[in-house]
DNA sequence: CCGGCTTAGATCGTGTGCAACTCAATCGTG
DNA sequence: CACGATTGAGTTGCACACGATCTAAGCCGG
């Protein structure tokens, strides 16, 4: 059963577990850096059997889905920084996944676009998402309410850079 | 309101969203790994403050909370590597907030101990966790919701490794 | 006591992440 | 048109993460 007036997670109240402690385990961000890596680490086998690593395989998904993106794009959904996509981009170039144009029109924009191999590794990694959902063992139900919670919290936490001032 | 027979969230069911598909924004590892780098990012300016980085921070939190550690425990209790802490502990030692020791009933081991500055370093800490969790926008029970979550998850997913076999 | 195995830890190479800096192309305004 | 500001992208340096390899210390059967 559920109090009437949610508890902030920041509050203290006897018999309430310490949000605020400095105990490694009762910690969300440690629960959170831990289950990020160990999903990644779940990927990795898979993606390494088509030459990807994780960050270069979101770059893949944005590219599969959206077709030719300028670097601009990537950073924006991908929330990464010119520092890490550049080189990023330059190894999926090197490995002939994708290319990289300046846009005539703009020479400061440079457009990503898939190579033939590029698409044709999309089959391929069709078959990863469902034997990665089926090792999560969550119900459908507690995946899209985690989802869901994940991206609010990145929402919130992210947005405070830019308070409305 | 739900179904009494929940739906594994990787089975197809008409209008339900596609957990296995190739949508980036569908993906739970984006969701996880986006919400993973915000909340380190917003504990890197309360860090710096104090010298640490976030994995740093959590070698911290251990020490503080359980005292003198052989480095295999951290392995255990961080997830980590070797590869990873070998180099981090090295960089704490030479901040001046740990020592390490080899123990001399077993050679092998390396005993890493706070020191007087490590220990004082806990005090200014104590301020962080307030901090972070009021920025969450969560309440205490979409918090512990949450937690309990991801430590399910990173434990079924990193326990196919080993799978009683 | 000895050779083989295991264990604890370190090192190296590659690929991120991110801050700081640089640069070229474009834009806005006088 | 000139010129400073902005934008899109790349480079550099540092600190993770992780696989692979290495070493030294303990363990163990014969």
């Amino acid at each position: 059963m559920m109090s009437l007036m949610p508890r902030k997670a920041g509050e203290f109240l006897a018999g309430t577990p310490a949000h605020g402690s400095l105990r490694l385990d009762e910690q969300l961000c440690f629960a959170l850096y831990a289950a990020s890596r160990s999903v990644v680490a779940l990927y990795r086998p898979l993606l390494e059997a088509l030459g990807l690593t994780y960050p270069q395989y979101l770059v893949m998904l944005f590219l599969w889905e959206r077709g030719p993106t300028p670097v601009k794009d990537l950073v924006t959904a991908l929330q990464l920084d010119y520092g890490t996509l550049s080189p990023l981009l330059k190894r999926l170039e090197a490995a002939g996944f994708i290319e990289r144009r300046r846009r005539s029109d703009d020479e400061r924009c440079v457009q990503v676009v898939l190579t033939p191999a590029g698409r044709d590794l999309k089959v391929a990694a069709g078959a990863i998402p469902p034997r990665i959902v089926s090792a999560y063992d969550l119900t459908a139900e507690e995946f899209d309410a985690l989802r869901a919670t994940l991206v609010r919290l990145t929402a919130s936490v992210a947005g405070e850079e830019t308070p409305a001032g």
